[in-house]
DNA sequence: TTGGCAGTGATTGTATCCAATGACAAGCGG
DNA sequence: CCGCTTGTCATTGGATACAATCACTGCCAA
């Protein structure tokens, strides 16, 4: 899944920084001389980060044309939250009973800071994290690799959502976590596989009653 | 997913053919000159070509060191499986109004010629289109190259289990397929979907109970 | 005015050459 | 005899140079 050579794998997780923070966003061109310069390195390793990156999902390659930061429409990112409906809670079923006390405390802190934090880079960073957190002790590696990608694909259209709606229209996806961490804490794998499933889906349709987004 | 430049491309859809159809098994190292040599090319298209390879897990890259076809223990392809086991439902069930009359005749005929395959080669093509049938309308492309993705990565072990049991171990299979298409026939979107998650699932408990093929 | 066409520039794709890393084996010392 | 060191070789990683392709622009003609 990853680079091997020195230089294209500092090239491709700059460039993956750079998309994920929304420093680069969907539709820009990518030169591939203007990164080697940035990086002192020839195109060689560049190139080879873009295939990289590419096969994450990232960036697009079009043969004697170009490299774009990779770009979703609604559809491709209401499939991948189908996807993500399915998978997330078979990780999560599969990890909850070696989840420990400390991880579910955790879990719980990161509730408690979205449901205070103001901005919205914040909020995105802790979702992630809490989401991914659930997602970890399944020992299903190549499982959560997936889901990352998911979120990776989907890390731009989940800001602009954010950032539309505001704070005041996430309160119901600060319950859903609280009942989340509940069921987590029951060591519940129907209920918690169940909330899991039901807020990704509710997610998905908000964000498809809001398609001014793409 | 795919290469842009003419000549990796073919580099890689050779490389992919050769491992897919067990002409090359996992473990095999892969030298950079020789493909180049095989092409009639650089080495640089071939490096290209070893990047996607990779990033469809089908090759492990290992830097200062070479390639070897990806090798999968049996916990990932348990893994694989238990991944399977949530999307593929989820492609048949999406797709299963829009499925036609053609289709589940086409399905129909397939299960036919699986159940008279001599070869194991036979049944294993058979298997696949089969399944990759089911899955082909639900109009989610990237689920579509998802669940691809799985029956590439472990195409060597399906190969390796069905020579090991042989023709008598598979009625199960028949039996299953069967059913399958009937619940098809009916448009069920239910039955349809467990039905194929219940065989992915028996079929991996099938694999867990020979893990010396790993 | 508009459509097509050729030329030009920028950008990507590939080949060749060189550097660097790692594996292996022979030799030295304990 | 065993283990470590060192040197050589095979292979990969990267840089430079060149070829091919594409997009854009300006011109010409209908």
């Amino acid at each position: 899944m990853q680079a091997d050579s020195l230089v294209g794998r500092r090239v491709a997780a700059s460039l993956r920084e750079a998309i994920l923070s929304g420093a680069m966003e969907p539709g820009a061109r990518i030169r591939q001389e203007e990164l080697a310069e940035r990086f002192g390195s020839s195109r060689i390793p560049v190139r080879e980060a873009l295939r990289v990156l590419e096969a994450e999902g990232l960036v697009r390659l079009v043969a004697n044309s170009g490299a774009w930061v990779a770009k979703l429409d609604l559809a491709e990112c209401l499939e991948t939250y189908k996807m993500r409906e399915r998978l997330e809670p078979l990780a999560l079923g599969e990890g909850i009973q070696a989840l420990t006390g400390e991880e579910i405390a955790r879990l719980e802190a990161l509730v408690a800071e979205m449901e205070e934090a103001e901005e919205v880079e914040t909020f995105l960073r802790l979702d992630r994290v809490f989401h991914l957190l659930t997602c970890s002790r399944a020992g299903m590696p190549m499982l959560e690799a997936t889901i990352r990608g998911f979120w990776d694909r989907t890390q731009h259209y989940r800001r602009a959502y954010a950032s539309l709606v505001g704070r005041e229209g996430q309160w119901v996806i600060h319950h859903e976590h609280r009942l989340l961490v509940e069921a987590l804490r029951r060591r519940d794998r129907i209920d918690a596989e169940a909330l899991l499933a039901l807020h990704i889906r509710r997610t998905r349709l908000a964000l498809a009653a809001h398609p001014e987004i793409f």
